[in-house]
DNA sequence: AGGATCCGTAACCACCCGGTTACCCATCTC
DNA sequence: GAGATGGGTAACCGGGTGGTTACGGATCCT
């Protein structure tokens, strides 16, 4: 199974509070679906999709055996933040256009 | 309207290569088409696409009248990276998961 | 043992998405 | 003026997505 496309997993903006709420530390199914307004079933889905991009990792609940614990695994968000840093330069130029292009010039010919 | 959210526009790889394409520089829309093994509508949905999320201007081309010249506006990729870089922290931690915590413990205590 | 609880999956549904072909308007070219 | 060309939109289609309810399996509790 190839790992799905962390663009993709990350669309969804209720699988990136998913995300945000795991940054806080790991967490049972029920504790993440309290935080949305959807039934538990649909946070599973999401949770299933997470997982497949690899983004969390899923170990059964110690204490209580019928849990299953979620935790982040945010190693695939670096090809994210890496395509995305790629553009940084950008959006400073955006409104004159000229300052960074200029920069940019002046780099290449340093 | 409001903007599409730039998560959603960069999902797709497509949209994506288009962007990466028009980092080299601005292009008119048949430029951008040979690039891809689609048709030109395709492609002209997906700037549609972009243009809603504020990811790339459209210029009437000025030499050919017919023509529609795009250009990227990256700005809205800035929230993009501002979530994402907000992870750098964790992927260091995944194999130990230990190191990246104690820090942020001691950085806490401090 | 019996019942409640945690969680996943199945089946279903409405809708969106990415692609196609067909068509249209505007502009360039001859 | 006639035809070719650049590009957008419309209509359509298959498949995927995000939600729901219903169900089932495993574990905990008393």
């Amino acid at each position: 199974m190839p790992p799905l496309d962390p663009f993709v997993a990350v669309a969804d903006p209720t699988r990136r509070a998913i995300l945000d709420r795991l940054r806080r530390g790991e967490a049972p199914v029920a504790a993440i679906a309290a935080d949305f307004a959807m039934s538990r079933p649909a946070v599973s889905k999401h949770l299933r999709v997470l997982r497949e991009a690899r983004l969390v990792r899923d170990r059964p609940g110690g204490a209580d055996g019928r849990q299953r614990v979620y935790a982040l695994t945010a190693e695939p968000l670096r090809e994210v933040l890496e395509w995305t840093a790629a553009y940084q330069t950008f959006w400073r130029a955006t409104l004159g256009t000229l300052k960074r292009h200029v920069e940019a010039r002046r780099a290449e010919d340093a």
